[in-house]
DNA sequence: TTGAAAGCGCTAACAG
DNA sequence: CTGTTAGCGCTTTCAA
């Protein structure tokens, strides 16, 4: 380490107290202007730059919020963070980005983490694998603010932002209807969230509005992100002319099982994606998808939060549901 | 907030001094099983978690890492963070992202911010804008670990995890050139990084090898992600029978593009990516990628940092050079 | 408008 | 093995 220039080093050369120092560069209203420049040149010219750790453990502050989500390297929550960020930083504040990687007990280490005021608010996007709520409860019990989005605690009374999950699985099933679709399968993975289940919800209402009763072969389970087998195996024999996928990483799957089973699309079986991407337009077919307003969310969800870090008396509790819109493209063509 | 229990807190219901708790909570050899259990035992039921900030302010480290990243969201980056969290675990470290966005101006704050020992090293890859490298400088003089990965600054001596830029660039032109292709063009950024220099070096050289000479028009230089136009006028006319595309979200417009001017691959146009992903297996074509070790990539550049953090004197800015592998698909088929 | 002093919660010498 | 003590670098009264 080099130079270790901080508040006192900065007071002794310029000959005021540390005090002043630290109003100064926060621009406090109760130092000169003409200090203020004084101790802002000089901390400029020596490349000082404030200890958080020491800012934090005295304000009681962080001025950061902590993201929790599955996984990067899908767009939606790629596009989420981007959302998220824009406010975040109109507002001052720093992003941490915690992966849960849809796992339970790594998101209980994180909340766990939480509980000691790292963060001065979290956003929140639950692992698939996460079934039981405790850890969310006790970290609200702390009352550190924190937003939910997309995947929710369903049992849990908090602000949340989510999708119209149960009419988007509705029209999605009626889209299909439409499309002359008699039996459709649906497609996720073993372990799935409550936004899922709602998804599901619709689906099933769409069918019983048609009368159709759903069987429990039609909802096709996937253990990981290349379970082919199952898929293989769900979909032979023509077995269904219509298909859901409720996630991302499920399309490639789904295309090579098309592929080698000679099944085509959408003639034998029109598919229909919940989540959008930029290769959804190229893909032979183009595949139709949900398109949902993930930027938005993660801006949503900041501002909620925000709101709830700069009032933390009123917690609303608000839950605020977004639009997606489904695009149609050649994959589920009548 | 709830219950505000800290190690004073405990050492007053147990009876104990506060560095008998701090010892007890470090698991320290210096006190006895008995005392240790009874700390924590009771630390565990009233649910204490220790202040961050003030353990970092103390102790000054942080136990945690930074990681600079241009972007999430696609499969190349959230690989590498697997990698490097893997390592951070079994170090019992945190890992913090911090997202450029490709911005020169972001990165440089984030830097910046790291000046302050919030974290206790950094893994970075640069963003696209980024061509100078004077934050990199002023932060490796304050000592702070550094290990850049995949983007890594070319004029910079430090520590590097990077792929076989330079051949990889080298066989990719030669594999197009193998199967006959005559015109081949390079699709890239218009803002570009260090390794993206040695790979179009790499395909420089390969074309000099075959005395064919380099022209500026076989540089397709594209604004955004979805520049078609530039894309579009470039390969009109069957100006180009070869084409290497240098970045995973260049894939989509360019598909595109060859759907609608009907340029078939690979008969008129092989294509060949510089970054592989799972729908490259079926799109239409399959894509020839060539796969970069992403996980490993993280891995190894995350242990590289902790070599590092562990013994600071010995900075021995070792540049490591990974393997990539080119995976042959329909889009370069003879 | 500035300064003195106290202390956030924890760790690390050093004593005992 | 346990306790005492002195800060880490900063913010925040309160006094000048």
């Amino acid at each position: 380490m080099k130079s270790k220039i901080n508040i006192q080093t900065i007071a002794k050369a310029l000959g005021v107290s540390t005090s002043t120092v630290s109003k100064a560069l926060n621009d406090s209203y109760e130092i000169s202007q003409e200090t203020k420049e004084r101790i802002l040149a000089f901390a400029q010219q020596y490349g000082y730059s404030p200890n958080p750790y020491a800012s934090s453990l005295r304000s009681k502050k962080s001025k950061t919020i902590g993201v929790v989500i599955p996984e990067v390297g899908n767009s939606f929550f790629a596009a989420v963070i981007k959302g998220i960020e824009s406010v975040a930083r109109k507002k001052g504040y720093h992003v941490l980005i915690y992966l849960s990687n849809e796992s339970f007990a790594k998101e209980q280490i994180i909340l766990n983490e939480f509980q000691s005021g790292r963060v001065d608010g979290i956003l929140m996007s639950l692992a698939l694998e996460t079934n039981a709520f405790g850890h969310v409860e006790k970290l609200m019990e702390k009352g550190i603010p924190t937003v939910f989005f997309d995947r929710t605690p369903y049992s849990i009374i908090a602000s949340k932002v989510v999708t119209n999950d149960f009419e988007l699985g509705y029209h999605a099933t009626q889209h299909l209807l439409n499309k002359g679709c008699q039996k459709i399968a649906y497609l996720l993975h073993r372990h799935h969230q409550g936004h899922s289940h709602q998804r599901m919800e619709g689906f099933r209402q769409a069918l019983a509005d048609t009368q159709i009763q759903l069987l429990p072969s039609q909802l096709i389970y996937c253990d990981s992100n290349v379970d082919n087998i199952s898929i293989t195996s769900a979909l032979q024999q023509g077995r269904f002319d219509g298909l859901i996928v409720s996630a991302e990483e499920l399309v490639t799957p789904l295309y090579q099982v098309c592929k080698k089973q000679q099944i085509s699309i959408p003639q034998q079986l029109k598919v229909l994606s919940f989540c959008d991407f930029p290769l959804a337009t190229v893909l032979t077919p183009t595949l139709t998808t949900i398109k949902h307003p993930a930027f938005q969310m993660g801006e949503t969800a900041a501002s909620t939060l925000f709101k709830q870090i700069d009032k933390p008396q009123g917690l609303t509790n608000e839950v605020i549901v977004l639009r997606s819109e489904i695009i149609e493209r050649e994959s589920t063509q009548g």
